[in-house]
DNA sequence: GATTAATCGAGACGGTACGTCGCGTCTTAGT
DNA sequence: ACTAAGACGCGACGTACCGTCTCGATTAATC
C-alpha cells in the first residue's frame, strides 16, 4: 500500500511552516536561545500555537530544520590548490560557522541542549553536519592523492574538528589565521620532527 | 580578599551547604537536568528556597562547586612507564569522567547550558577541568623527556580532549580500548608513515 | 415565508440534521452538558463540523430543537376528573420533566446558560414550553367550571410552575407526591382556612 | 487537637483576597460572566493565576464569596405596617435584586452554571438566600400574628419566591408594582372569592 | 542573662511559559 | 451546492517553576 497518502481535510500550509522556520530563525538572533519560547515563536510567526506543536514536537526540532540546510552550505569550502590551504578553508569556515553564523549559533544551542535532553541527544545523533563537512573534505584531498593519514574517516573528521569545537564551545574561542593553519599542518604531519 | 566578615548574627549552616550540593548530585543522578529546579533542590535538600538563593545565584553556580573537585580527581591519571600509556590512561579516564561520572553529568550539563546562556558562559569561562587534566598530563610527558610535539600546551591540550568530546557529545560515543590507544599514538605522532 | 429556496446543488442533508440532533441528546446524557462542545458533537454525529455550523448558530439553537417537541409531549397530560387531580397530576409531569428526561436536562441547560448569555436569552424568550403547558392545564380545568382564581393566565401559570422550578434549580428537589397534591390544593386555593 | 493552625510559612495575603474579590464584581458587570475568566480575573486583580486558585478552586466559588454579604444585605427588607405591605416590599426587594443589582446577577449566573455543572450545583445546595430572606420575611409576619396560611416555611418560602425567580429566569420579567402588590395579596390569600 | 541580628525552614506572592482544548473559519477532495 | 475531514489563528485552561517576600523559630556574638 505504497501511495497510501491522506487526502482528507485541508492541507498543510507552507505559509505557516515558513513563517515559523523564519521566526525561530529572527528570536535566535535578536533574543537568543534561552528567551526562545514555543509561545513567542507561534506570536512572532503570527501562527496559532496548535500549529506549531502539530508539526514540531519541541523547540529542538524547529532548529534543526531551521537550520540544517544553511549548515551544510556554509561548511563546504571551494577546491584549493594543495591539501593545507584547503584544510585551512575549512577550519576557518568552521570557526565561523561556530562563532558568527546563525545557523552555527542554533547547531551550539541543539547541542549543548543535547547534553540534558536525551531526546534532542536522540534528535541530533546520526545528524552531524560538521562530521559531514569535514568527511568531504578529507575525501576531496585524499581523491587528489595529497598526503593525509591512513587512517579511518570517522577519526579523521573528530580530529579535525574536535578541537576547534572543544575551544569554541569551552572558551568561546576565535581561532586566528595562523592558528588554523598550525592546526592544518599538524593535521597533515607537515610539522614531522626530523 | 578584604577578610571582612560579618560576625553578627546566626553564621551560615554547613550543613545546609552539604545538603544542597548533595541534593544537586542526586537530583541529576535520579531525576535528569531537566528535573532539577531549584524548588526541587531545596526539597530534595530539606531547605529553604531563600537559602539556596542566599549562597549562590543560579543552578550553574551550584552545580560547578558540587562536580569541580570530583571532576580534577576523576581526570588525574596515575604515572606510566611510557608517553603512549599515560596518554591513553589519560583519554580513558576522560572517556569515563564524561560518559558514566556524575561529575562528568554536570560537566556537560554546565557546557551545554554555556552554549545558550551567556552568564553560564562567563562562569565557566577560565574553568577548564579537562584543559587542566590534559596539560598536566602533557608536562608530565615532557618532564620525563619523552617525545610530545613542540607545539604550545593549550594548542595540544585541545588537540588531546577535543576529538574525545566532540565524539562523546555528539553521538555519545564510548570509545573502546583501541580506538583510545590509536588516538594516543596518533597525538604521539608515532604513526608517522616511513 | 417566501417559499423561495435553491434549488441548485446538493440539497441539504436530512441524515446530517438527525445524526447532529441525535448527537447532542445522547451526548447530554451521557457526558455532560461540560463535555458537550461543537467539536464532539460534529464527531459523535460523523458530521463535518462546518456542517452544523451551517444550519445551528449555536449549540443552544441545537438543543433548543433537540428538546423543544419532547418537552411539549412530557408536559402534556391527560384530562382528570377533577381539578386537583389535574394539577396534581401536570405538576409529576413537571418535575419528572425537569428531574429525569433528556429534554428536561436540556431545558435546565438553556435556562441556565441564559442567565449568562445575552444570545441565549434572547433564544428562549417567548418560548415557555413549561408556561405553555401550565396555560393549557389551566384553561382545561376553566373550560369545565372547576373553581379556577380569577387571575391572569400569565401570573397562574407562574404561580404553579415558580415554585417547582425554584425548588428543582436550587437544590435538586424531587417532590413526593403528598407535597405535590398539597401544592395543587394551595394553587387551587382548596385550603382556605374556615 | 482543636487549636491546630498551621503557622507556617507566609501567611494568606489579605490583599490579594480582596483584590480577587473586588476583580470578579468588576468584571462581572463590565464584561459579564461569559467574558468572566479567570485568567482576566488574576490580571485584574493584579494577582498571580496560581493564587487565585489556590484559595478557590472554581470561578463559581468567587463569585459565591464576592455575592453572599451583598445578597443578605440587599433581600432584607425593614419591617413595614401590615402583612401585605412588608410582602409587597420583600417581592419589590427580590425583583430589584435578581434584576439590577451585582450580586443578583452573581446569583443568577451561578444558578445558571449549576444546571450543567454539577460541582458549583453542590456548591450551591444549601446555599439559599432567596429562600432564606423569604423564610425570614414569613417567620416576622406570623411573629405579629398576620394571617399568614399554616404551612411548612419551605413551602411558603417557595410560594412566595419561586414564581418571581421563574419569570425573571425566563423572560426577564420586571414586576410593577401592582403585579407585586397582586401576588402578595394572593400569597395571602386577600383574594380569597366570595 | 538579655539583646541583637543574620540565619534557618516553610510557603505565599506576582509573573510567565507550558502543552492541551475548544472556538469558529478556512480549504481541500469527493458526492 | 453540499458533504466529511481536518488545518488554521486565537485564546483560556490549570500546572510548574521562577526569584522575591514574609512569617515564626533558631543560633551565636555582643552588651
Amino acid at each position: 500500500m505504497v501511495e497510501s497518502s491522506q487526502t482528507l481535510g485541508r492541507p498543510r500550509s507552507e505559509d505557516a511552516r515558513l513563517a515559523v522556520l523564519h521566526a525561530v530563525d529572527d528570536l535566535l538572533v535578536s533574543e537568543g536561545y534561552a528567551a526562545m519560547t514555543m509561545k513567542g515563536i507561534a506570536e512572532r510567526a503570527k501562527v496559532g500555537r496548535q500549529t506549531v506543536y502539530r508539526w514540531w514536537s519541541s523547540k529542538a526540532e524547529i532548529l534543526l530544520e531551521a537550520s540544517a540546510a544553511d549548515a551544510v552550505r556554509e561548511l563546504t569550502v571551494a577546491p584549493a590548490d594543495d591539501a593545507e590551504a584547503e584544510i585551512t578553508a575549512f577550519l576557518g569556515a568552521l570557526v565561523r560557522f561556530l562563532t558568527d553564523s546563525d545557523a552555527g549559533l542554533a547547531y551550539r544551542a541543539l547541542l549543548g541542549e543535547a547534553q540534558h535532553d536525551p531526546k534532542v541527544a536522540d534528535l541530533i545523533r546520526g545528524r552531524d553536519p560538521l562530521g559531514d563537512a569535514a568527511r568531504a573534505v578529507i575525501r576531496s584531498t585524499r581523491a587528489r592523492n595529497w598526503c593525509v593519514p591512513d587512517v579511518s574517516e570517522a577519526a579523521l573528521a573528530a580530529e579535525l574538528v574536535g578541537p576547534v569545537v572543544y575551544r569554541v564551545l569551552g572558551e568561546g574561542w576565535r581561532g586566528d589565521s595562523e592558528a588554523l593553519r598550525g592546526m592544518a599542518q599538524r593535521f597533515l604531519r607537515a610539522d614531522v620532527l626530523e
